[in-house]
RNA sequence: GGCGAGGUAGCUCAGUUGGUUAGAGCACAGGAUUCAUAACCCUGAGGUCCCGGGUUCAAAUCCCGGUCUCGCUACCA
């Protein structure tokens, strides 16, 4: 395998719409970074780009919902998630973001090209549009009841209550937030990637060339997209909050998020090249550059087949890698910061980091267990007992301990100074300490560039564990004793500290990707600048001189204790209710700001509440739609005759459950077919703010039939 | 429901193209030791390789069926 002349690695653009946690840490940002230090380390050219994913309309939503704008959202958490990424050592080499006028400028430039070549298709389609505001309607400012849990107040495109990606048109009463009418549809006209268009491509470049050297689950998701048949996707939307459409009939139209998004590399690495007085175009058209996309699995689809495509179509190179990693769980739930479990980088860092105790030392024990727990085949599990385990049992017990130990006995046996070499008295233990070095290095490089981070890491721990196996035989202390009687003992003990010294060096180049604070302390121990970490030394047996006088022992970490895991497992309980609290607190709150937001249904009359012919019914009969998760199929009685209604609420109810309920029925609702079964009328549910179901039933079992007014 | 990836020791994970008795670290137990952050070192115990079939002289590995977890996707009036 030649070297590529440079590198260029991205990490997912963090969504700038709220604070991130170390799920996502572990999933994109550390792995990117232990691979760039790596590449540094070995006087590569490289450049690490990432920033703050801007547009969307999940911002305009979390503006509304925080009573502010869009721009005062992204200009809070920019800043905020920058910060923390360098407070947990996570290098860029720029952190820009896509509200940036130059990004702008660059995805301007991209659409325009794709267009101006034909690689772009029009179609025109129905969309709703608000008559009395006169502009069609972006999927946020449409409102209507969610179709998934029957939430009323979802967006067009998304329901914040269970968090399922909408479409407008699934909405039931769709109703414009600016007129609050409700809107009509009209025909407005889109571009299109049309990726039917690459199909050959992409089934040649990924299941063909890179079958084996891709994750396994990054290929298979790429295959079920490909052999599923690609379909052209919208690459506008008609929204205002984005990149303005750059070509004839795109007024009041942006670029869809997911189009402008990932270009997001594109503009970072620009902006770097203008801060460093660097040419940015060899590092996206030049094939000798490596481009190696970090990220989670839920991003795959973007990053290896839709992007790909862009790139191609716009002249640029292909990705290398893909490693995408698989999820992180949180005590035996998935993390989830709208439901309080999670744990975001900023509360670690303020919690630990910030701490009179806390330091650098203890972002590197969180990268330490992120990475010795890193999810790259499977989801894997973050515990607090982990954690201390991980960090007392391994990091600080072999890895710092070695560390300790041998600078201490330095001190007390060596006089502080490096101890020279008694060639006469060099033994086999010794040569194979020395070969212990190289081997390492040699399997740790060769992991590294497989992105195999956690067996690296566990290699690095691994030589810290032969360096207390060879001082164990070699026993400095005892030869010590002996030293008035037996004239070799001090030869000896040189010899033996020489080893573990230079052993130390070489940890701290073998562990400088994994956790550079660390890597720095123990640079400043050895009193050498940090191009002694540069990783063609490691191996080297001879990185600090003899004679060379050595800092006084200093712990490079501190013990994780009961009482903080218990105080953390605490907080996180703790949190779990805050955010339910919060959520049913912002009921009252939402219904209360529906009238300055404009977003309550319009006003009826009582005529038109009289269309409405509500029933009470008894479910007489329940199953289960076939092939769909959550439809049930229900025969209701409703006195004068029993008629088959469907109900997305399988996922809340089992059928044996709910027959013999009473509940709501609106009687008069036109019949729809879903699943080749024919609903008549829909049963009214009530939700609270856990997202949890509720019929709506009489107080007291009454005539079933029943009218409601 | 469709597709994809997983299910191996209490925990976190390895197990190349099928090939002796399925491995490592942590945790646990016993021993040894004291330079070191009650750290290190040695030894040990621990597994129905998710379940059920099949192919084979031989299956954790290949094939079929089932089941659980996660992701993408469909279904929601």
């Amino acid at each position: 395998m030649n070297t590529p002349k440079r590198y260029l690695i991205t990490a997912a653009l963090p969504y700038a719409n709220g604070l991130k946690h170390i799920g996502h840490l572990a999933g994109a940002y550390l792995p990117a970074d232990i691979y760039v230090r790596y590449l540094k380390a070995q006087k590569r050219d490289v450049v690490f780009v990432c920033g703050s994913d801007e547009h969307g309309t999940a911002i305009p939503i979390q503006a509304t919902k925080e009573g502010t704008t869009a721009q005062a959202i992204i200009d809070k958490y920019h800043p905020i998630i920058e910060q923390n990424f360098k407070d947990l050592g996570i290098a860029f080499d720029i952190y820009h973001r896509t509200s940036d006028p130059l990004h702008h400028e660059t995805a301007s430039d991209f659409f325009k090209n794709l267009e101006a070549k034909g690689d772009l298709e029009t179609k025109t389609t129905e969309q709703y549009f608000d008559e009395a505001a006169n502009t069609f309607l972006a999927d946020r400012y449409i409102k209507g009841t969610c179709p998934s849990c029957g939430h009323n107040e979802a967006y067009g495109d998304q329901c914040e209550k269970c968090g399922k990606t909408l479409s407008p048109e699934e909405l039931i009463n769709p109703v414009s937030t600016l007129s609050g009418k409700a809107p009509i549809k009209k025909e407005t006209t889109h571009w299109y990637l049309p990726l039917n268009r690459h199909e050959e491509f992409l089934r040649d470049w990924i299941l063909k060339d890179h079958a084996h050297d891709w994750r396994a689950a990054v290929v298979g998701q790429c295959k079920s997209w490909i052999e599923g048949g690609l379909q052209p996707r919208a690459v506008t939307r008609d929204l205002d909050w984005g990149i303005k459409v750059p070509v004839k009939g795109g007024e009041g139209k942006v670029l869809y998020v997911w189009f402008d998004a990932p270009i997001g590399y594109i503009s970072a690495t620009k902006q770097w090249a203008l801060n460093n007085n660097k040419d940015w175009a060899p590092y996206w058209n030049d094939k000798e550059t490596k481009l190696v996309h970090f990220i989670g699995k839920d991003n795959i689809v973007f990053h290896c087949i839709i992007f790909p495509v862009m790139l191609k179509l716009n002249g640029h190179i292909l990705p290398e890698n893909v490693p995408a990693n698989e999820f992180m769980n949180l005590e035996g739930d998935k993390m989830s910061t709208s439901k309080g479990w999670s744990i975001e980088m900023d509360d670690y860092i303020n919690k630990w980091i910030k701490k009179e105790n806390g330091g650098p030392a203890l972002a590197d024990s969180l990268r330490f267990y992120l990475t010795a727990i890193a999810p790259e085949s499977k989801d894997s599990e973050f515990t607090w007992k982990g954690f201390q385990e991980s960090v007392n049992g391994e990091l600080v017990s072999i890895f710092a301990n070695f560390v300790n130990r041998t600078w201490v006995l330095m001190h007390k046996l060596c006089n502080s100074k490096v101890p020279k070499i008694h060639t006469e008295f060099l033994d086999s233990e010794d040569l194979a300490l020395a070969q212990s070095v190289k081997d390492t290095t040699d399997k740790v490089t060769a992991l590294l560039e497989q992105y195999k981070f956690r067996e690296a890491q566990f290699e690095v721990i691994n030589l810290a564990r032969i360096g207390n196996q060879y001082m164990q035989k070699k026993e400095p202390w005892i030869l010590a004793k002996n030293i008035d009687t037996d004239p070799t003992a001090q030869a000896k003990i040189d010899n033996c500290m020489h080893g573990c010294l230079q052993l130390c060096a070489n940890l701290a180049i073998l562990v400088n990707p994994f956790l550079p604070f660390t890597a720095q302390k123990m640079c400043h121990l050895m009193k050498v600048v940090d191009r002694m970490l540069d990783w063609e030394n490691a191996g080297k047996f001879d990185l600090l001189k003899v004679g060379y006088t050595l800092r006084a022992p200093e712990l490079l970490f501190r013990k994780i204790e009961d009482e903080e895991i218990e105080a953390e497992l605490a907080q996180l309980q703790a949190n779990l209710k805050a955010k339910k609290i919060t959520m049913e607190n912002t009921i009252p709150t939402e219904a209360a700001n529906t009238e300055t937001t404009g977003t309550l249904k319009p006003e009826i009359v009582f005529d038109d509440f009289g269309k409405i012919d509500l029933r009470v019914g008894t479910i007489v009969e329940a199953k289960k739609v076939e092939k769909a998760d959550k439809l049930l199929e229900l025969l209701v009685d409703l006195g004068f005759e029993q008629r088959t209604i469907l109900s997305g609420i399988a996922m809340h109810f089992k059928p044996e459950d709910i027959v013999g309920k009473q509940v709501t029925i609106v009687a008069n609702l036109a019949p729809r077919k879903m699943r080749g079964i024919e609903s008549k009328g829909m049963i009214l549910m009530a939700e609270d703010a856990a997202g949890k179901l509720y019929f709506v039933s009489p107080s007291e079992a009454i005539a079933a039939g029943s009218s409601i007014a």
